[in-house]
This record gives structure tokens, C-alpha cells and sequence, in this order.
DNA sequence: TTAACTGCAAATGCTTTGCATCGAT
DNA sequence: ATCGATGCAAAGCATTTGCAGTTAA
């Protein structure tokens, strides 16, 4: 029997849909292609466009709604934010990994090594600290605003002076 | 000779002025204030934490100027941003460690050892990112909010089938 | 002297909330 | 038939921006 990936994504909503029940959530429509959109999305959306993504077969959803429902992924554990630059991103892969998180862009992108720097867990909890997950973020600059950096101005610097 | 982190700290402010005087920035008492409350600040204030920090001796600063000015040290490269839950936290350590993040009350500690898991750079820029600086985040209960979390309700959770 | 900085207030933009209606159970 | 979910609009809140007066150089 082959497990591919579509075959996994499936049965993970399929376990979302049924904890959903068991937790007397209801299982709507909108809730379904929303927890869909974000699981299959391998690019960190943004509540914005997980909305614009969903709106394609929904045309009357509203944002509210795909704000409550990664609110309530969150609660179940299911996904984790990834905060950046006044904008939420959702992550949907809770392993460790390596995010690269251009400065420029404020896009999100996995590192496509798998190996993930070991974190000795029970060091940190004789610290106290209850650990839940973890990751490492990169920042940076993408390919692509490496090579257009020079066709936006930059942050608020004076005028006066430039060369010394 | 005797270095302390006083007077590293000192130094480290001396040098900022003079940057600033070399790209025509203005060397202000409200400026070099937010400098140092940022830079002698572990505990990774917020923009508003160090407006109340500095309103203190400044009780006529305004929170845009902080934000200004966190904006300039941002441009410099001496402080880097930590956005968490809605907020941004400022990071003046450049050096790779451990962010234990607390879900609940948003704090954000630096983990007591100075160990960092190695990132190879080389591997990182052969994808095509330009790395510039990297952080483990640690995500979860600091030890006061573990012993609290019973004091505060859940997030908005249905009320239905409890046990199930 | 003069151009950058400050402080204020208004604006912005993401996210949350309240509420009437709708629909899963 | 319930009561939670949806969609809309309004509110909330951190951050940014515009501008007139102030001040470092």
C-alpha cells in the first residue's frame, strides 16, 4: 500500500473533522476547506490569503470567520502561528525545522534540509520551562529581493552626509 | 584592566553616537536615552515597555519617537525585531541563542545556556538565501504561567461535550 | 541658520468582537 | 428545535505618518 502525501493530508482532516465532533465543534463547510487550505499549503499563508485561497469555492466567506477558525486550529494544536513583520503566518508542520524569513519581502519558506539543530529538552525544562515546540528562523534576504534590492528605496535615512 | 559589561555596555552606546554623527543622524538626548534603555534591557522590552522605561527621566517623550528611533537602530543593524502574538519585541544580542517564548504571557527569556545549534551558512546560502541572522525560538509555558494556567480561562472553546 | 528631530494627533492595517441570521446536529 | 457558526460591520490596538514647532550642528 502507498502512502503518499495527499493520502496523509487526507487522513489528517479526516482526524481533525472527527476531534471536531468529539469536542462538540461543528463540522461546517467553510470550517473544512479552510482547516484544507491551510494543511495543504506548504508556504506559511497569511490569514489574508488562506481567505483569498478559500474564497475561490466560497464566495460569501468572510474573514471573521477564517480568523476563528485558525484560532480554534490553534486550540486544538494543530497549527502554530509564525508572527512576522505585523502579519501572522500559520504553520501547519509542528516538527522542528528551518524557516528562512526574508527582511524584505516577509515571505516564509521552509529550508528543504530536514535536519533540524538537536534542542535537549530536558536541559530546558530544569529551567522550569515547559516546552511545546520549536524552530529556528533564518533571516535574511531571498533570492529574488537579493537581486532587487536595488529597486526600492531604503528606510527612513537622512539625507545629509551620504559618503563619509 | 578590568571589562565589565558596564562598561562594554558604555562602549557599545559610544560607538552608536558616533555613528550616527558619520550618516548625518542627529545625536539627541531622547535618542541616546532609548539607546541605552534597549541595549541594557535583557528582557527584550517592547516599544511601549521602553517608552515607560525612558519616560522617567523624559517625561515629555513620545511613543513615535520611540518607535523612530527603534526604527533607526533597526536601519543600523543593532537591534533586530521579535514579533510576538501582535507585538514586537526588540533583540539587542546579534548572537546566535535560545528564545524560550512563553504562549501565555507572550515574555520572551533568553535560555540561560549560551550552546547554539550550529547552522551551516554555507549550505543555507547555497539555496539562495542570504542569511543574516538566525535564533532558535522556543515555544511554550514559562514556569510561572505553568503553576498560573489554571486561574485563567481557555480560549473560546465550545461548551459542548466536555467529557467526550 | 537650517535641516533633522520631537511630540502630537490622525491615520493605517491586522485582528477581534458583537450581533442578527443561518444551518449542523 | 437547538445552539453553535457565519457574515457583516464596528471596535480594538500596535504601529506609522503628517506636520508645526523645536533644536542639534
Amino acid at each position: 500500500m502507498i502512502i503518499n502525501k495527499e493520502s496523509l493530508l487526507k487522513e489528517r482532516i479526516a482526524q481533525i473533522a472527527q476531534q471536531l465532533r468529539e469536542r462538540g465543534y461543528r463540522v461546517t463547510p467553510q470550517r473544512m476547506a479552510i482547516v484544507q487550505a491551510v494543511l495543504e499549503s506548504s508556504e506559511h499563508p497569511t490569514a489574508e490569503e488562506v481567505y483569498r485561497k478559500v474564497s475561490d469555492s466560497f464566495p460569501m466567506l468572510s474573514l471573521a470567520t477564517v480568523y476563528k477558525t485558525l484560532e480554534m486550529l490553534k486550540t486544538l494544536g494543530e497549527i502554530v502561528e509564525i508572527p512576522v513583520k505585523g502579519q501572522v503566518h500559520y504553520e501547519s508542520n509542528l516538527r522542528p525545522h528551518v524557516h528562512l524569513i526574508c527582511e524584505r519581502c516577509h515571505k516564509v519558506m521552509d529550508w528543504g534540509e530536514e535536519i533540524v539543530p538537536p534542542i535537549p529538552k530536558e536541559t530546558i525544562e530544569s529551567s522550569g520551562f515547559y516546552p511545546r515546540y520549536y524552530l529556528v528562523e533564518v533571516h535574511g534576504l531571498c533570492s529574488q529581493c537579493q537581486s532587487e534590492s536595488n529597486s526600492v528605496p531604503e528606510a527612513d535615512k537622512p539625507r545629509g552626509n551620504p559618503g563619509a
